[in-house]
RNA sequence: GGACCCGUGGCUUAGCCAGGAUAUAGCACCGGGCUUCUAACCCGGGGGUCGCGGGUUCGAAUCCCGCCGGGUCCGCCA
C-alpha cells in the first residue's frame, strides 16, 4: 500500500521537473526519496541538481515545488523545508489502508516470477547443527518473502550423496552400529567413530579410505548393492533432518540427488560442453578447467585421475537444471563456499548458463571454535530447540498457571521455534556470529515472543468484542493510530525490497517496528471502553493490526500464537 | 602471500549497495507505571571520536585509497 503513495509522489515529482526542464540523471533513486521523520517521504532531489544547474538547492525546490501538480489521490500537501520537499499522506490513503488491510487476500505482491531457492542441504551425515540452521532460517524465511510478493517458489534441498564424507558414512555403518537414537543423530555417531578410527593408526586410516575410495568409485559405477546401502543411510538420515526442519516450521518441496545428474550424463555432457570452451586439460592426471584469466589463482578440477566426478561438476548440472527451470534461482551457501560458488557461477557463464542469485552468510562459531560434524564439535539444532523450549515452559508456566499443561506445552513449543528463528533472522546475513546461550534463551523485547505476545493481545480484544461491520476510519486520528497505520501500509514496501534484495532481516526489524506501534496503540487507545462509534473504528483497527501481525509473523515462519 | 566479509554507546545490533535535515533498536544500569482490552508490556534518564588516517563532496556511518583488528576461503573434500 506504501507503494501505491510511493508512485504518485514520484509522478508528481517526475512531471513537475519535466515541467520545469531538469533532468536527473538515471539510477535508483535517482529522485531522492527516503522516509524520514520530517515527512511520510522526503526527496532531496533539489541537491543533486544544484551542481548541473548552478543555483542553490533551496531556489531549485522552490521552483520544483511551484511546478508540482495540485491533483492529488493520496498526498495531503507538498511541504518544503529548506531545501527539501517534502510529502504528507492525506485521510483517504489512510482510510484505504485500513480498508485494505481488514481484507485477507491483501498481502500477496505482483512479482510473477518461478523461482528456486536452494537451501540447508546440509551433507546427511549427521544432525543439524546451530551453524546449519542460518541457512535453514534464512532460506526459508526468503521462500515465504518470495511467495509473499507473488512468487511462486520451488524450496530445494541438494542431497550430497555422492561425497567421500557419504562413503565415510558407509563405512560407519559397516563397522558400528546405528543405537537406535533419532536419526541424523544415529548416523552421526557412526561417521564420527569412522572419523576417530582413522587417527587409531597409519595403517587404520589406509584401511578405511581404501574402502571408501572403493565405495565412491563402486557408487558412480552404478554398483547396486553399494546403491542400496548410500540409498538407505541418506535416506535415515534425512528423515531425522526433516524432523528438525518441521520443528521450526520449515518444509522443502523437492529433493535433488547428485547422483541423479551423474547418471542422467548430464555430468558427462557439462564437461563436454566446458571441453569446448578451449580452456580444460589434462593436468597431472586430472581432467581440469583454467580459469585463471577469470581471476582465479587455482584451475577448476572437473574430474579426478581415477575418472570420478567431483561435487563441482554435479553441482554444475544441477545449476543447469535449476536455471533452465526458474527465472530466478537462489542460492543460500555458508561463508566458506564464497570462493567455490565464484567459481562455479564463473564456469556457468562459459556454458550460457543464467548464473544464480547467491546469498552468503557468514559463520556461526562456538566460544571454543567452529563447528565440525566430523570432530563432533556441533551443538545439534535438537538440542537448542529442546533447551529453548524448556525456558519457554517454564515462561509460560510462570504467566500462565491455571492453564493445562497441553496448553502450556503448544505455546512454548511454538514461542521456542520462533524465537530460534527471529533470533537467526534478526542478524544481517553478513555479520559473523557467536553462539550464546543466555542471548539464545533470553526472551525480551528484540525477539519472536515480544511479537507474538502483541498479536495475542489484538486477538483477545477482538474476542471480546462483537463483530461490528460499519465503522468510520476518520475517527482515528491519535498519534499513536495514524502511526500504526502507517506502519502497517509499510508491509508491501518491506516485502518488495527483501525480495529484491534478497534480506530477510529487513523483515525481521519491521516486525519489531509493528509490534511496537501496535502496543503503543493498545496502550493510548482504548478500544473497549470507547464511545460506541470510536470503538467500532477502534477495533476496525485492531482487527487490521492483527492482520498484519499475523501475515508478518506468517511470512517469519512463527506462529501467530491468537493467547499465550 | 592473495581474495571476500565484518568493525556503530559496557555487550548485541539497524542504517551503508542507491551520500542529505537531531545515528536505529534491544540487553545491562538509574527512576516511574498493573482493582483498567494478557505488565512476555509501556514511559522517562544517563551512555556514541559510527576501528584509525587521508581523499571526493555544499554535505560522509554511507563513496574512494591506505592502515589496524576480527572472520572466512585459497584440496583430484563437500
Amino acid at each position: 500500500m506504501f507503494l501505491d503513495f510511493m508512485s504518485e509522489v514520484e509522478g508528481l515529482l517526475r512531471d513537475a521537473l519535466e515541467r520545469c526542464g531538469f533532468k536527473v540523471e538515471d539510477g535508483v533513486n535517482n529522485l531522492g526519496l527516503d522516509v524520514s521523520p520530517h515527512a511520510d517521504l522526503a526527496s532531496s532531489v533539489a541537491f543533486r541538481l544544484a551542481p548541473t544547474l548552478k543555483k542553490s538547492p533551496v531556489l531549485i525546490a522552490k521552483e520544483i515545488h511551484r511546478a508540482i501538480s495540485r491533483e492529488y489521490k493520496f498526498v495531503e500537501k507538498v511541504e518544503m523545508t529548506g531545501p527539501y520537499l517534502n510529502f504528507f499522506m492525506n485521510r483517504s490513503f489512510l482510510n484505504a489502508v485500513v480498508d485494505q488491510a481488514l481484507a485477507d487476500n491483501c498481502w500477496t505482491g505482483r512479482m510473477k516470477d518461478r523461482v528456486i531457492v536452494e537451501h540447508t542441504s546440509a551433507n546427511p551425515d549427521g544432525p543439524l547443527h546451530v551453524g546449519h540452521i542460518r541457512n535453514s532460517v534464512i532460506g526459508d524465511t526468503l521462500v515465504r518473502i518470495l511467495r509473499r510478493a507473488g512468487c511462486t517458489v520451488d524450496a530445494q534441498y541438494y542431497v550430497n550423496d555422492m561425497g567421500r564424507q557419504e562413503a565415510m558414512v558407509v563405512v560407519g555403518c559397516d563397522h558400528f552400529q546405528l543405537d537406535g537414537s533419532k536419526a541424523d543423530h544415529a548416523i552421526a555417531k557412526v561417521y564420527i567413530a569412522a572419523n576417530k578410527a582413522m587417527e587409531e593408526s597409519d595403517e587404520a586410516k589406509a584401511m578405511i579410505r581404501g574402502e571408501a575410495d572403493c565405495i565412491i568409485q563402486r557408487y558412480e559405477a552404478g554398483d547396486s548393492e553399494i546403491e542400496a546401502k548410500i540409498k538407505s543411510a541418506v535416506n535415515y538420515a534425512i528423515t531425522g533432518i526433516e524432523e528438525t526442519l518441521h520443528r521450526m516450521n520449515i518444509r522443502h518441496d523437492s529433493y535433488h540427488w547428485e547422483s541423479e545428474f551423474v547418471r542422467s550424463g548430464d555430468v558427462a555432457e557439462i564437461v563436454g560442453l566446458l571441453e569446448k570452451t578451449g580452456l580444460t586439460e589434462w593436468e597431472d592426471g586430472a581432467f581440469q578447467l583454467d580459469l585463471t584469466g577469470h581471476g582465479f589463482e587455482k584451475k577448476m578440477v572437473l574430474k579426478r585421475a581415477n575418472g570420478t566426478s567431483l561435487y563441482i561438476t554435479r553441482d554444475l548440472a544441477y545449476h543447469r537444471y535449476k536455471s533452465a527451470n526458474s527465472d530466478r534461482s537462489v542460492d543460500i551457501l555458508g561463508a566458506d563456499h564464497k570462493l567455490v560458488s565464484g567459481q562455479l557461477r564463473t564456469a556457468l557463464r562459459l556454458l550460457g548458463v543464467r548464473e544464480p542469485e547467491v546469498v552468503i552468510f557468514e559463520f556461526v562459531s562456538l566460544p571454543t571454535g567452529s563447528m565440525s560434524t566430523r570432530k563432533g564439535k556441533f551443538i545439534s539444532a535438537d538440542e537448542l530447540l529442546d533447551e529453548v523450549e524448556t525456558r519457554a515452559f517454564e515462561e509460560v508456566s510462570l504467566r500462565r498457571p491455571d492453564e493445562s499443561e497441553e496448553f502450556r506445552r503448544l505455546v512454548a513449543k511454538n514461542v521456542a521455534a520462533g524465537a530460534v528463528r527471529y533470533d537467526v533472522v534478526k542478524v544481517s546475513a553478513d555479520k559473523a556470529t557467536m553462539f550464546d546461550w543466555k542471548q539464545a534463551l533470553d526472551f525480551e523485547k528484540l525477539s519472536a515472543p515480544f511479537i507474538q505476545y502483541s498479536h495475542a493481545r489484538a486477538c483477545s480484544i477482538l474476542r471480546k468484542s462483537e463483530a461490528d461491520e460499519k465503522y468510520d476510519a476518520n475517527l482515528l486520528v491519535d498519534e499513536h493510530e495514524i502511526a500504526l497505520i502507517k506502519k502497517i501500509a509499510e508491509f508491501d514496501l518491506v516485502i518488495d525490497r527483501a525480495a529484491r534484495e534478497l534480506k530477510p532481516h529487513h523483515l525481521a526489524t519491521y516486525a519489531r517496528e509493528l509490534a511496537e506501534s501496535f502496543n503503543l496503540f493498545y496502550r493510548y487507545s482504548p478500544v473497549l471502553d470507547a464511545a460506541p462509534e470510536l470503538k467500532s473504528a477502534r477495533i476496525a483497527l485492531a482487527k487490521c493490526a492483527r492482520n498484519a501481525l499475523r501475515t508478518t509473523l506468517d511470512t517469519l515462519g512463527i506462529v501467530a500464537l491468537e493467547t499465550m
